[in-house]
DNA sequence: AACTTATGTATAAGAAAATTATGTATTATA
DNA sequence: TATAATACATAATTTTCTTATACATAAGTT
């Protein structure tokens, strides 16, 4: 993944809200997204996208729709009910880890 | 270490931190201290812990002084200037990871 | 007296999740 | 016509954990 090791274990949270707020994505589009957002700062690789997509498929947490376009292959995902479970109690950890970093380190930023 | 998966990749940080707070501090006292500053939601594991230090001792970042306590060793680490400096660096990161985290997940909480 | 919990360090086996490298294929651009 | 961008995928390796095991002393409990 990106430049610092701190994305590590973090890759599904960003999957699922990603996906929650656009309805359906599929995998190149995910990289592209998160890239802009973060202006360049994370890159999801492929090596990491792709088994981590069919992971979360292969638990029910997301649906896959391929589709056609422009004579490529797409695999839109989106979130099944059980996905959008699992994505309010990951964002909540997300939540939990980021206070208990930010006491940790007794940081005087906030965002 | 804890939890969740998100703690992968900071223990580093933890660690640098804390010795950077408090001078120097010997294995088991990070683990409990960790443990007190979470209330429990972070437990570090030995597993985890020791292989860290010796790391992060390799890379000339801690300096180490062992001591006998009470007929118990214990070995106590501290900061060397690199390690400083990495300090630093590794706080900057977690910032930075922070921020674009909270971003991707265009969360509505802040701390 | 014997056992458990706490203190203190350490390593080995295994799992999880990434990186890096490679592979296939189409379309757009220099 | 070569390269970059788009789009998927997997294999080998590395990193970083968890879990299990090991040794040893001190304090507290039954």
């Amino acid at each position: 993944m990106g430049n610092s090791k701190l994305y590590r274990g973090s890759l599904h949270t960003i999957i699922l809200k990603l996906l929650e707020e656009h309805g359906k994505m599929y995998g190149y589009e995910i990289t592209q997204k998160v890239k802009e957002i973060t202006k360049g700062e994370l890159n999801i690789t492929e090596g990491a996208l792709y088994p981590a997509l069919h992971k979360l498929e292969a638990e029910e947490l997301l649906d896959v729709e391929v589709a056609k376009v422009e004579n490529r292959l797409r695999k839109y995902y989106k979130l099944t009910e059980k996905g959008s479970k699992e994505t309010v109690t990951k964002l909540k950890e997300l939540e939990e880890y980021i206070r208990n970093m930010h006491t940790l380190v007794n940081a005087k930023w906030s965002i």
